[in-house]
DNA sequence: TTGAAAGCGCTAACAG
DNA sequence: CTGTTAGCGCTTTCAA
């Protein structure tokens, strides 16, 4: 921030010292009215407005938490200029606004706003360009990340400072806090569904083999495919969070001889591109091909017939995020804590099942 | 933040100045190879993070910019502990997210990502606890703020430090840029359809009479109305940020004798809700009361049939005003700059077109 | 190329 | 109740 009037020209307006100042705007009841009343009009006169800056600096404290989140849609394209947005309809990727991360930023947000403290958003993956993690580490009192944004190493480094609860993932015991929902359990469930009550057996599943709850999520399908007798199928690579890439790989499968009858997708966000190019291909959803999802944003349930998926608690996983930090900020808190919180299985329309 | 090591543990474990380190972090190009190598190490091995405190203090900048937004969710009731979003649909507030302000925000947040700025964002209008305007303001090079929000006054106070963009709300020529669409200009355009396509004569307003683009919203419908020699309806007054306050009024509106033909309503957020209660009484829509909005918030395009409203360039609006702030902080700007955004009439199924 | 030293604006003892 | 004073951790001349 530009520098602008401070503690001292307040002080020599009033005619006081700096304490009297600094107690004035954080300890009103140990100044004397009058004083106060001095002090805050000298202040109001030439517009003084405190650093939280130098605040911070002096007491160790920001009052203010760090949300450091993955930018899936920066990555896909909708970064450009300005695609007027007043017809977000005509914008690719704004078609699936809220994401995931959207979601459980608006947990975190809400958490934040309740308990009074400020949110400091960063996010990207070139760690180059500012505002890196560290940036914003530096800055704030505690730090939500999720993972696979950034090294799990500069996490734990940055956790010897401030707590730090790292999103989805798997549980480290090095003094990060975890929150996540069991991705592999929930993917059996999902399958389950599609083996046992619908009967398929033809599997093709669209991954991506990076980040540690995507994994989890191809273990969970393969496993109840096996349970089943069924050799799972290769993960299909296509990036979560590279639109474009979706589709590449999903024309790919389509325009290969063998269809298969089922396609089961690692996130919603790709299932519902996957969706867009079979439908740009004529093949019809469930009947010919049916399609499933992972997460339950928003997007899923609005399509006609609505996305068959596994729904994560996303605003509460973020809420959860900022209590379990203010806990240990606040509070006595001493250990690591791991949540791992519930999912329920969606029968929408895309799997077969008679929808609503 | 916390305290952790410092510039100078890292420092003496290098065996160099703090000078140096500091060097190393911001100018590497100045500093010997060989050093640099020493320093970073050091810095690494005892998890070094620079504090962005410090470093704003000194430099005078932060690299973050500030949103201040109107809580509309957090007011309405949202903010109970958990109420397990895993089934949002029955979570009567997130139905309607993400609200014209979610969206804004989304603009914003992705124009800082790709300007490489963090964001610091605060809310509510108590100004009493933090974050209050003023922890947010002394924090960040610059400052986005929904009008209304916060008081004109404070926010002039504070555009003598940073730029300061208010969103919506008038023009004043105090420091302060503005981006804003023409809200009156817009109503009248929606009104003359209702009135010109569709013939309606008998209208009803749920408006909300304090914040500066309401009134205006509710003038351009006026004088749409006059100008067809039709008396305008006062408005009815509900507050567009509580939803429970629109569900009272269109509640007494239904049972009051006279129904009106058309209700034409401030904020797509109390148009939806107003078509709730509708729906609650049996009343059909469009074709025993039309209904019609302001925003075109998501939610009203994925209803049925959808809703009739004006459409903001949301995330456009956003992105300009952190344009608008990195200009007047990296470039030579000079004046205030107040940018009027185009909006467009969205002829949805509530006002009677055919949907589609 | 590196070091010494003076702040940046505020808080928090500790005196008075 | 108010003033003095010593930092908080980093940047940045100015010298060496």
């Amino acid at each position: 921030m530009a520098r602008g009037p401070t503690v001292y020209d307040v002080a020599k307006l009033a005619r006081v010292s700096i304490a009297t100042v600094s107690f004035a705007f954080t300890k009103p009841e140990r100044v004397k009215a009058a004083t106060l009343q001095t002090v805050l009009s000298a202040a109001e006169s030439i517009g003084y407005v405190p650093s939280a800056n130098a605040r911070g600096l002096a007491k160790g404290k920001t009052g203010a938490l760090g949300l450091y989140a993955f930018d899936y849609l920066l990555e896909s394209g909708a970064d450009s200029p300005s695609p007027s947005s007043l017809d977000s309809t005509s914008h690719p990727d704004g078609r699936l606004f809220p994401l995931y991360s959207d979601e459980v930023q608006r947990g975190v947000q809400l958490e934040c706003r309740r308990r009074g403290y400020a949110l400091m958003l960063g996010a990207g993956r070139n760690p180059g360009r500012l505002p890196s993690l560290i940036d914003v580490a530096g800055r704030v009192d505690g730090l939500i990340a999720f993972a696979g944004v950034v090294s799990s190493t500069l996490l734990e480094q940055i956790s010897a400072q401030i707590p730090v609860v790292e999103l989805g993932g798997e549980v480290r015991g090095a003094g990060l806090h975890t929150v996540l929902v069991d991705n592999r359990a929930a993917m059996t469930r999902l399958t389950e569904h599609l083996l046992i009550d619908h009967g398929y057996r033809d599997f093709a599943y669209l991954g991506d083999g990076r980040a540690a709850e995507l994994v989890a999520r191809y273990e969970g399908f393969s496993e109840a495919l096996r349970k089943a007798r069924i050799a799972p199928p290769p993960q299909l690579q296509s990036s979560a969070g590279e639109n474009s890439s979706t589709t590449d790989t999903v024309r790919g499968l389509l325009e290969g001889h063998t269809r298969p009858r089922v396609l089961v997708c690692a996130t919603d966000q790709q299932a519902l591109i996957a969706l867009d190019v079979l439908r740009d291909h004529g093949v019809d959803v469930p009947t010919q091909v049916a399609v499933t999802g992972f997460d339950g944003i928003m997007a899923g349930r609005l399509i006609t017939p609505t996305l068959t998926t596994v729904r994560q608690p996303m605003e509460d996983i973020g809420r959860l995020a900022v209590r379990i930090l203010l806990d240990t900020l606040e509070g006595d808190e001493d250990a690591d804590r791991h949540e791992i919180l519930s999912t329920a299985v969606w029968r929408g329309g895309t799997c077969g099942c008679s929808d609503g």
